[in-house]
DNA sequence: CAGAAAAAGATTGTTAACAATTTATGTCAA
DNA sequence: TTGACATAAATTGTTAACAATCTTTTTCTG
């Protein structure tokens, strides 16, 4: 009898996926620092894979502006600059207030269980003082919203901002945790509760404002390449 | 005396973009029909440019949702359902109404000039009843919205957007020519140049909803579905 | 003739080797 | 010691060959 390897869905891109989806975490909560190199070998080495799936990733997260590629040089994590940083909030601000309206006036009793649940997530993260944990939950808040939206292409989108965002706070954070209020989610999260659509986005729309105001262009650049071996499969 | 290749920038992927945008081009003057397929010899020959190009290119249109990707069958121009075009147009929607009235807000005469135009290019196409040029710039005015705005994020998820609009159009579209009614984009310009920002918004909004209505999900699909890979059992 | 099975052909997926470029190392002179 | 220069090593970019899978054609049987 021979056991035949399935594809639940015809689409290519299983392991690149994984890949990709590991950097991006490993951005999200910043254990990747901007501008480190992501060699070919590394990923190969780290993900157990051959070289054509690490290129295939690695242009992937280029394409989603994680990561640059310099000819013949490599591929590096983004180092967004201010301008990268006023685009990616101005984004933000067109989008995600009208979309957390949306959700207020459309969301079911799983949608809410669902963002309740992530909330209670980040207060025992805040409790356990866990700073990784606290940074990518706070994140994963703003594309949970999108998620519960049930909108595939906002939800691609809202990941893409977030994690630039992330690259965004690790390059000009004031360094002051006031960025991870997760008092402000909770807020967000009661209005929409409420049904209270224009609250919602008014709450969203301050507490994206809010994390802007903690940047700080004046300094220069914070660059710690850090080391890979965080990304190394389980 | 040798002559070098020079790099104007020290990103890779010069040739992949042109095969992108062509490729684009051709899907929002729907000269590329949804479903059609795209195997990396015609790309290797259209484009003259070697199989890992062509595949290269090809990765990036489906990370765009663009091309679809099936398992060791090739890459096919992507053919929206009901569902992703519920999606593409509440993202525009969330989107573009909001990003126009900040157009209408802060552009300067630089931008004026380029909006007036391409509606005078529009008008044109229309005098001339050139129908592929007159749905290439109806896209096109869009995505020249974004650009007017200064923020390639939105750019180019406008133009992704926009491209994919124009898939969905090619697969449910009324055949009405009410779609390309110009004179909408001419008075949400003409908004602009008021910089009623409020009206500029509505009347995007507006426009967005009209060619969302010309759409007919009723009638089975325009390109004929291919019924036996459908029933293939994966 | 219809349908299924088998063979041939074409296309995609992967690997490995090679070429081009960059980065690191070592040598030598001032 | 420092700096420039040459060499060696490492990394990326590309090509070609091979393997695996799918598609088409042919052949065979009822």
């Amino acid at each position: 009898m021979v056991v035949q390897k399935i594809h639940e869905d015809g689409s290519s891109l299983g392991e690149e996926h994984k890949i990709v989806d590991r950097i991006y975490s490993a951005v999200m909560q910043q254990t990747l620092a901007p501008m480190t190199k992501l060699s070919e070998s590394t990923i190969c080495e780290s993900f157990g894979v051959g070289r054509m799936k690490a290129r295939r990733a690695l242009l992937l997260l280029a394409s989603q502006g994680i990561v640059e590629l310099r000819s013949n040089r490599g591929a590096f994590v983004a180092s967004p600059n201010q301008k990268d940083a006023d685009e990616v909030f101005e984004a933000r601000i067109h989008i995600e207030p009208s979309l957390t309206a949306q959700v207020a006036e459309r969301i079911d009793a799983q949608g809410l269980k669902a963002l309740t649940e992530h909330i209670n997530k980040e207060k025992t993260a805040h409790l356990a003082e866990n700073r990784q944990e606290i940074i990518r939950l706070s994140g994963e808040f703003h594309v949970l919203i999108a998620t519960v939206s049930e909108n595939g292409f906002l939800t691609r989108t809202l990941r893409e901002l977030v994690t630039r965002t992330s690259l965004i706070v690790a390059m000009f954070g004031s360094g002051k945790p006031s960025c991870c209020r997760d008092d402000e989610h909770e807020k967000i999260l009661e209005a929409i509760e409420a049904r209270d659509a224009g609250r919602a986005s008014d709450l969203a729309k301050e507490h994206l404002e809010h994390i802007r105001l903690d940047l700080d262009f004046t300094k220069s650049h914070k660059t710690e390449p850090d080391l890979v071996s965080l990304l190394r499969a389980d």
